[in-house]
DNA sequence: TTATATACAAACAAGAATGTATGTAAACCA
DNA sequence: TGGTTTACATACATTCTTGTTTGTATATAA
């Protein structure tokens, strides 16, 4: 029985992108191999060979399914214009919305751990750590927008800059991030991660 | 030429650590092979078995050589009882001295660097996670004390508990050494951390 | 001074992983 | 309806890596 649809053909891709991030996971990127990842998903290596130019083609595949949108979404959040809710609040929310999205969406926090802990960043994987980067900065600079607009308001208090603000709300939530990934089984971080965001944001208000 | 005396061997020991930390940062911790690790050192692999079981536990030699040591001074100077100097100083110094030693320490440096983005905690790597959740929470504990004695000396805003404070500390200087590592050109987070240390300590400041 | 243990080097054997080449049946198109 | 392409499975060749075994010259201890 060879010879899919091109349906089919599309849904074993995806059954291969999943396969990747099981044994991802479980035995990290360099440890797996092609044929791990083929058994997971219930194919032959042909069939992985005949979708993906390699391993490295399929993490970065795994990577934009989940990744990149998590990062849109925390921008869509932070750039929405909205008089009926406060800045802080706004910074608020999005930190809380993405940690959210990671405790429902088991896709999105098994490619969270992969890429954090489970990972190699050399190579032809060190070009995603610049992106990181930059994507700090983008991030980093939204933030620092939505802490200009507090101060406009005047809902913080004055003792530090909007850039000073943000950088230390970015490092903040990166650490949170990391610790929420280690935490695998929970009882440090995960459960009382928006209590920690609460404060962190209450420690700036006037 | 074989048959080296006691202090000899020791050095190649040494060697093959030192030369280990180079092919590590250069590859990653699994890329790495025994054979890179022995050329690198400058003998052969029999000589590196000699020494040591596996790669895994070359890694944890190196680990120890280091990684230990910065935690056990961070320790240190938070924990030291000084009238002369306030406890929020105090929290300031000890990130500082440790942003310092990372800057001055290279085996220091790149030993973190391998920790945390060219290794894979995974399989007989995954016990290293919960020692470094452990060492958090050792930390943060420490901070927490240290912010006690200011709330108690009426230094520090009321707005959060010592505990709050400490664990917002304890992220934010989580994500600075995530960065400061990641930012190997050093443009965006290792030339201002000091700036950002003090920043975060001031808006606590009453 | 000699026997033994040490500190390696060199050779060996075996398994794993990768990429490619080939085979093939069914879908799709003219 | 027949040729072509697709979507794989299977087989093959090659390279890498590991762990072990064997060999050996020399410290070191008795």
């Amino acid at each position: 029985m060879v010879r899919k649809t091109k349906e089919d053909a599309e849904l074993t891709r995806q059954r291969i992108i999943d396969a990747a991030r099981t044994v991802f996971l479980k035995r990290g990127v360099s440890r797996s191999t092609l044929e791990h990842i083929a058994a997971e998903a219930e194919v032959t290596r042909g069939a992985v060979y005949w979708h993906f130019k390699n391993k490295t083609d399929i993490f970065y595949a795994l990577r934009d399914r989940a990744f990149l949108p998590l990062i849109d979404r925390m921008y869509d959040t932070l750039a929405i214009q909205n008089d009926d809710i406060d800045p802080l609040t706004q910074i608020q929310n999005s930190l809380c919305d993405t940690i959210n999205e990671l405790n429902e969406n088991i896709e999105m926090r098994q490619i969270y751990e992969i890429m954090m802990i489970k990972c190699e960043y050399v190579d032809e994987f060190a070009t995603v750590l610049q992106q990181i980067l930059s994507n700090c900065s983008d991030t980093t600079e939204k933030i620092r927008l939505a802490y200009q607009r507090a101060k406009e308001q005047k809902l913080i208090i004055p003792t530090l800059t909007p850039h000073e603000l943000a950088l230390d709300t970015h490092l903040f939530f990166s650490g949170l991030l990391h610790m929420w990934v280690k935490d695998s089984d929970g009882s440090r971080f995960r459960c009382q991660s928006k209590t920690l965001i609460y404060s962190h944001i209450n420690l700036r208000r006037r």
